[in-house]
DNA sequence: TATAACATGTAACAAGTTACATGATTTC
DNA sequence: GAAATCATGTAACTTGTTACATGTTATA
């Protein structure tokens, strides 16, 4: 699972708690990945049951304390291998959006365009907000540099269909 | 969720039972999605339960008797707005892909060209399929179509990284 | 006659989300 | 003194997968 991989990767760094690391992938790799906060204590709970993380206690003022998580050596290696494999696959990516087009037969061509004009409209949205993110330094920027790259491949190939529902062999 | 849209689009065009359903996915969807048998079972199940599809009954030898669904009014409706729904909205993509690439500066250069090299293998693999997948016309072609725009928008974009870590501002 | 394809079903599990609850501290 | 932010936690739920079990019929 590829947000072990996040969480490691980053405790690597150095150590953090649950609530900073939520934040720090909330701030720059927004684009890119969506882990709840719940779900950041809960993978970090279970990594910590298997060895990969140890946690300390930090006190500040009269909150809740701060479980704070470091890298294991077993952590270590574990992270080693899961980035060598992330690396080396290839995962095909998931477009939610492509089976309303399996079923744009279903409905006139007008109509459609008018959804997928609407559809673009988020899209160029989307693409302001990777364009305006704040960038983390270091091999970081790749992940909302494919974001991007991604997204404008996206608005071409959106055009292209919208061309071809307004004018079918016009050109 | 898209795979109701699916199921209930395919529903549409004519009654079909849960194993005739995986299969016409799997041959020609597989690029786009993944289907498990037990998965369309329990779709099936729930959204008859929810009276979205009607099913009856059908005999063939001694085989278990095929469960047969189709669309009622209900699910029509269902379809027409999940349809709507899908055109006019922007899902972004998840890449598992790009959580390695964020932690490149974790290994060496030579290292990392060598397993993009590998996935760069797997994508171009990925790219044959998807040119000899069998396509059902229509529409539906959309589905290939847009697969095959991401899997080449991919492979350039792989191969400016690896360019990159090839040589950084050789260039 | 063995194997693949046909056809369904289910119990147990995994991953992650939702919605809530708690309470301290900072900021306006 | 109200609201936002800090910081964690947990129980219930949703979604879907895995791994099995069952038996029939066509194909090599």
């Amino acid at each position: 699972m590829e947000r072990k991989l996040l969480l490691l990767g980053l405790l690597r760094r150095q150590k953090m708690h649950g609530y900073q690391l939520h934040e720090f992938i909330d701030r720059y790799l927004s684009t890119c990945v969506d882990l709840k906060k719940s779900t950041a204590y809960y993978l970090l709970d279970k990594m910590a049951a298997e060895g990969l993380i140890s946690e300390s206690e930090a006190q500040v003022g009269n909150r809740p304390p701060r479980r704070v998580y470091s890298l294991t050596e077993v952590g270590e290696r574990h992270f080693q291998a899961l980035l060598r494999q992330n690396l080396a696959g290839y995962w095909p990516a998931y477009f939610a959006g492509d089976l309303g087009l399996a079923f744009l037969d279903h409905m006139e061509a007008d109509e459609a365009m008018a959804l997928l004009q609407e559809r673009r409209r988020l899209l160029v949205q989307a693409l302001a907000r990777a364009e305006s993110a704040p960038q983390h330094p270091g091999s970081m920027q790749y992940v909302v540099a494919h974001q991007k790259a991604h997204l404008l491949a996206e608005l071409r190939w959106l055009d292209e269909v919208l061309a071809e529902l307004a004018g079918p062999g016009k050109s």
